[in-house]
RNA sequence: GCGGGUAUGGCGGAAUUGGUAGACGCGCUAGACUUAGGAUCUAGUGCCGCAAGGCGUGGGGGUUCGACUCCCUUUACCCGCACCA
């Protein structure tokens, strides 16, 4: 017994991480070590990471991932000399927190508090070099003072397609004063009248802000949106669930509703080009490229038969225009109304409103072929022959112009539905049968095609264009699929919008005033559908102006649009950032994150770079310059097979002998797929009296799978019993040791001894049997010189390409050759621990302390690869067989190609391979290998 | 349907420009020290085979002296987008 004492203390006496590591992050709390300054004479480095919204729930394994990426690489970055930026802070406006309130009548910002202390204590574990001092919170009034004051900036710019950027919204109004709209390049809505300065100046002031909304990059405008009335609020595509909303099933239906939006789809272009200068993953470039979805064509005016209006279709087939024989528009094209006749108003009323109950993802869903002839006809441009107008959901109001021809011979869509109601289907294509289906094939020849005749698809669309252009009845086009963003939400915990209304205008309020969120009762909707801001009186906001205050609020990615600007100068109350700070610390050299946010935050983020840009508030107009998506760990869920309509629970080997249900069992119950029977019983009422077939070593065995981790699936491993257990470089090790940082890897503990015996292993070489620190004076040997630099190399190599893993494999076996060589020598450790520092930084601190050091290691110097050590005399060449490796031979590294061939083939085993034929060749790759060919 | 990605031992993975496939770690096997081991140390460990040898990077084909790596083709899985005119 006493035995079992004195070990047990011996080996906590060994390497106690939980001491060391608790120290250590008291002195970088206590020195501020990792608080930065600018600093003209360093190169600086920016490293970030996508900022964390504060969840109720905490730290899981997964979401440390990158934060420990980023900072093995902040660290490395300040052992290379540079002036690391490394900042962290909270996304904190959020659904979870203002659902959270609903229920408890908590205050979203006290929920908010108590979530991000308890991440900060779970950040703070695990040994990150954050500079605290930098924190951002988008929820803080005096960070979102700053995304109201961007806010307010498009609202009063516009895009001006001359100069190819935004320029504040007083020019507008001047050339409007003095030339009206008609002679103007400016990017707005295409509905647009055109004035004259004269019309301009007899405008009502009602109608100059409505033409000014059709400018500005933040407007007003009618969107389609899921409305929940018994929600009060509009709900995102995917939570709509078959028309019903997916939290309580109620009835959602599609209604317009005046929104703020930005006016994204301006800075198309350029968030398509400004692709080609960062380093992004293929994957999420094309995801963007795809969400912009450029297409280049034409727009094409088709009259009509009895009324003067014309109906604009987009096309990138231009060629096919001769196979033209109806329109098909959206069912809410604004022209349906006017162009349908009498004895068709009640079938078109009655499609418009079915249409209107689907939401857009069940439009999509649907295969059913719908739509209605609305009675009316437009005339062909070349033809000139009548052809029907019909609508059809097929059709979306919200791409191109909402409108289409349709030619059922070149576009299976449209063949489908002249297929479905019997319309003529007219062929364009030489020799090419479309009776079963549409040709989309651009390869052929066209024909009966009038000027179009005999050419084949790319150059027909350029005649089309041409004489398209000439006869005046329509352009040539680019058209995004982007649409602007809208940007109201109907929730409380979001920024308020610094705008008030006054006779139903808009106003900004004046840079020296900042609305606030106010107090209210409840965080529901009013009963007439409002928003919750609207629950507000007068006097409960701090500021009210005009006759009503905006009571929307800003959606999530507002605050994170530009939150690694605010880093940068974080406490400025002047500015959002002063352009001396970011002109020195300028874009994100790494960005590390989760690739959900692809289009979302990414794109959004970069839309508000170039504004700032173009505003000349910041002298770049990429964000992030550098940007890696780290792949989700996944958890191992276990699983207990319980036969049917008994309470008897049988070992997964025996599962499939019964019928069973299969049903999730805690993790922390389960050692090694193995069932703790006892604590199973434990864990719920129903299991009490649970029987079990065990297997045929008397134990139950679990299923297991590899899945998300969530709450619901028991398989949640948090970092915190971990750090305990192991230590926080233990846990940064392993994570960094499973596998490639940006590949999915499933999290399994078993591992983990792996990395901590590693870090003993370290330990001990430099301690004593009484766990005394020991280390020698004298001259490093060759040897582990060569092991050392060998090592300095391969790590300089793996950090560049990200390669975290791998790092981890060649520190381990530095310590595995350090160990064999019974080094200890005093400069070799020294150096091996500033390797290690950015990996394991507390047991480095201790170490480094050890060794006699009293500043942090944080600021050493990272040890330069020689060359020289890694000099060979020999070299031990692999020799090959018809490409098969046979044997090695060592020889001298001098050795010149005929001394090798020589050589080989007065070596014994040589003979027996060659099986008595003569090589035809021998190929020496000097230094490499020999490969004889016979 | 379109676009992107992945596939290597029992497991996580390594192999950076075509040059010894399986580094490193887990697990497993045997042994040592131990009253004990979920500690430590030593040796072994891709598969088949007693061996010689053969086979091996999802499948098939090709280029090459030599292919996990390059080309063609095919399958499975993951992610994103989609009546996009």
């Amino acid at each position: 017994m006493l035995n079992f004492a004195i070990r047990g203390l011996l080996k906590s006496m060994e390497y106690n991480f939980l001491d060391i590591e608790k120290r250590w992050q008291k002195f970088w709390k206590d020195n501020k070590t990792f608080a930065v300054k600018e600093n003209a004479n360093k190169q600086k480095y920016y490293v970030l990471d996508m900022f964390p919204y504060p969840s109720g729930a905490g730290l899981h394994v997964g979401h440390p991932l990158g934060y420990i990426a980023s900072d093995i690489f902040a660290r490395y970055k300040r052992l290379k000399g540079f002036n690391v930026l490394h900042p962290m802070g909270y996304d904190s406006f959020g659904l979870p927190t203002e659902q959270y309130a609903i229920e408890t009548g908590i205050h979203p910002e006290l929920a908010t508090k108590e979530n991000t202390e308890r991440y900060r204590k779970q950040l703070d574990q695990l040994g990150f070099s954050f500079d605290w001092e930098r924190q951002v919170q988008t929820s803080d009034p005096s960070y979102y003072k700053w995304t109201q004051w961007i806010f307010a900036n498009l609202f009063d710019s516009y895009y001006c397609q001359r100069q190819d950027k935004a320029v504040p919204i007083s020019h507008l109004v001047n050339c409007f004063s003095e030339q009206g709209n008609t002679d103007l390049n400016a990017y707005c809505d295409a509905d647009t009248p055109r004035f004259t300065s004269e019309d301009w100046s007899n405008f009502s002031k009602h109608q100059k802000e409505d033409v000014l909304q059709k400018y500005r990059l933040a407007f007003l405008s009618d969107t389609w949106v899921n409305w929940c009335e018994t929600l009060g609020t509009v709900l995102a595509n995917d939570e709509v669930k078959d028309g019903v909303s997916e939290r309580g099933g109620f009835p959602v239906e599609q209604r317009l509703m005046k929104q703020w939006s930005l006016r994204i789809t301006a800075f198309a272009e350029r968030l398509l080009a400004g692709l080609e200068t960062i380093q992004w993953s293929d994957s999420i470039k094309e995801m963007q490229r795809n969400w912009i979805g450029k297409s280049e064509g034409v727009s094409l005016f088709f009259k009509t038969e009895k009324n003067d209006c014309e109906i604009e279709v987009f096309t990138t087939r231009p060629d096919t225009v001769f196979g033209v024989n109806f329109l098909v528009l959206a069912p809410e094209h604004d022209l349906v109304r006017a162009l349908t006749v009498d004895n068709k108003k009640d079938e078109v009323k009655a499609y418009i409103s079915s249409v209107k109950l689907k939401s857009e993802r069940d439009r999509q869903v649907e295969k059913n072929i719908t739509g209605v002839f609305i009675g009316s006809y437009a005339i062909h441009p070349f033809t000139k022959e009548k052809i029907q107008i019909w609508i059809s959901d097929y059709v979306l109001a919200g791409y191109g112009t909402g409108a289409v021809m349709a030619v059922p011979c070149g576009d299976q869509r449209d063949w489908d539905f002249a297929n479905h109601f019997d319309i003529e289907i007219i062929n364009i294509f030489k020799d090419i049968d479309v009776s079963k289906e549409a040709n989309e094939d651009k390869n052929v020849e066209i024909t009966n095609s009038d000027f179009l005749n005999n050419l084949n698809a790319k150059e027909a669309i350029k005649e089309a264009i041409k004489k398209i252009e000439t006869n005046g009845i329509g352009k040539r086009k680019v058209n995004y699929r982007l649409r602007d963003a809208v940007f109201s939400r109907q929730r409380y915990w979001g920024e308020p919008f610094p705008i008030y209304y006054q006779d139903d205008i808009p106003y900004t309020l004046a840079e020296t005033e900042q609305v606030t969120l106010p107090k209210i009762d409840k965080y529901l909707p009013t009963s007439t559908g409002e928003p919750p801001l609207a629950r507000a009186n007068k006097n409960d906001w701090n500021i009210f102006k005009g006759d009503r205050m905006e009571t929307n609020v800003m959606p999530g990615w507002a605050g994170s649009s530009w939150y690694f600007l605010r880093y940068m100068d974080p406490k400025n109350d002047n500015a959002f950032c002063s352009k001396e700070k970011s002109d020195y610390w300028n874009q994100v050299d790494l960005y590390i994150g989760g690739a959900e946010h692809a289009v979302g935050h990414l794109l959004y983020s970069r839309f508000w770079t170039k504004f700032l840009y173009d505003k000349g508030l910041i002298s770049f107009d990429e964000p992030f310059k550098r940007l890696i998506n780290q792949g989700m760990i996944l958890g191992r869920s276990n699983f207990v097979y319980r036969i049917n309509q008994t309470n008897t629970f049988v070992t997964f080997e025996k599962s499939t002998d019964y019928k069973t249900t299969k049903l999730y069992v805690d993790i922390n119950i389960v050692d090694n797929d193995i069932l703790d029977l006892n604590q199973f019983k434990q864990s719920k009422e129903e299991y009490k009296d649970a029987e079990f077939i065990l297997n045929e070593d008397g134990n139950y065995k679990c299923g297991y799978e590899t899945e998300k981790m969530s709450k619901s699936k028991y398989n949640i491993q948090t970092p915190d019993a971990l750090v305990e257990k192991f230590g926080a470089d233990t846990l940064r090790l392993y994570e960094m040791f499973l596998g490639p940082l940006e590949q999915f890897k499933p999290w399994d503990t078993k591992g983990i001894n792996g990395v901590h015996n590693f870090l003993r292993k370290f330990w001990r070489l430099v301690h004593d049997s009484e766990n005394k620190f020991f280390v020698s004076e004298e001259k490093p040997d060759a040897n582990s010189l060569k092991t050392l630099h060998k090592t300095i190399k391969k790590i300089d190599e793996d950090i560049a390409r990200y390669s975290f893993n791998t790092v981890v494999s060649t520190l381990m076996i530095c310590i595995n050759e350090l160990s064999d060589q019974k080094c200890i020598n005093k400069e070799i450790i020294s150096d091996f621990t500033i390797l290690l520092s950015p990996y394991a930084p507390h047991i480095a601190e201790e170490i480094w302390n050890k060794l006699g050091n009293e500043t942090s290691i944080s600021f050493a110097k990272f040890p330069v690869y020689n060359e020289m050590y890694l000099k060979e005399d020999d070299i031990n060449y692999p020799v090959s067989f018809n490409g098969k490796m046979r044997f090695n031979i060592i020889l001298s590294s001098e050795s010149s190609k005929e001394e090798i061939e020589k050589a080989i083939m007065n070596y014994e085993k040589t003979a027996h391979y060659l099986q008595g034929k003569e090589p035809k060749k021998i190929i020496v790759v000097p230094k490499r290998i020999v490969n004889i060919v016979f």
